[in-house]
DNA sequence: TATATTACATCGACAGCCGATATATGTCAA
DNA sequence: TTGACATATATCGGCTGTCGATGTAATATA
């Protein structure tokens, strides 16, 4: 029951790789999306964002892919397999570092 | 309804915090306390550890003092009431940034 | 006596994140 | 029509958090 580091810093990755799981979104609609979803929480920035995404399409869990939208071009991103693969072994590493946190501050315990 | 930062990098002095909210302890002790609560999901190494304790002596938040044990020195801290305020926004920061996580992931919304 | 364990400490390196900056296009109001 | 703002992508330098490696010293154990 041990998690590979500290699932809270590269959580990130988590959270585009969750929403390209839903649809295809460009940059710019990840950080809306996000910021919406959440209630203004996350505030992902574009300096952190644009090199996530090269990041993890290098490491093949996205692939990406130019669409043309009002004339304009828009880099789209697509998640792969793999990148499905890789989203469920984060999210199952969330809920458990995220289980002892809450087991550690007396807030509510949400796993078994 | 934003947190500061990323609360989860630099999460790990809340729970340092919060285990000496409970009671002093000294440096090793944390860090089998905390293996053991979280059922070793926390495996908190000294290398982050001892520069932690002391940048929250630095803080504010912390305070050292020697105590001899089986004859021998160990440098046991005590929270401050600065510190105690602070584990305060810190938990509450937490709960907001793991509340949202829940959300986008689609886990147990546990807050309203 | 040699090895392991406890305990504290520092240093260099790496990764994640962000602010600043750059570039280009489209929109809207003065 | 010109300047300001928003959209959209991108990079770079710097900061912080974390860890592995290393060092030291005392005690316990084999």
């Amino acid at each position: 029951m041990t998690v590979s580091k500290n699932p809270v810093s590269g959580n990130t990755a988590m959270l585009i790789l969750k929403l390209l799981s839903e649809k295809d979104m460009y940059g710019y609609e990840m950080i809306d999306t996000l910021s919406k979803r959440s209630n203004n929480v996350f505030e992902l920035k574009v300096g952190t964002l644009y090199p996530l995404l090269h990041s993890l399409v290098k490491g093949g869990y996205l692939k990406g892919y130019d669409k043309e939208v009002n004339g304009k071009l828009r880099k789209y991103y697509q998640i792969t397999p793999n990148g499905r693969k890789y989203l469920d072994r984060m999210i199952e590493e969330w809920n458990t570092y995220a289980s002892a946190v809450g087991m550690m501050i007396g807030g509510v315990n949400f796993e078994s």
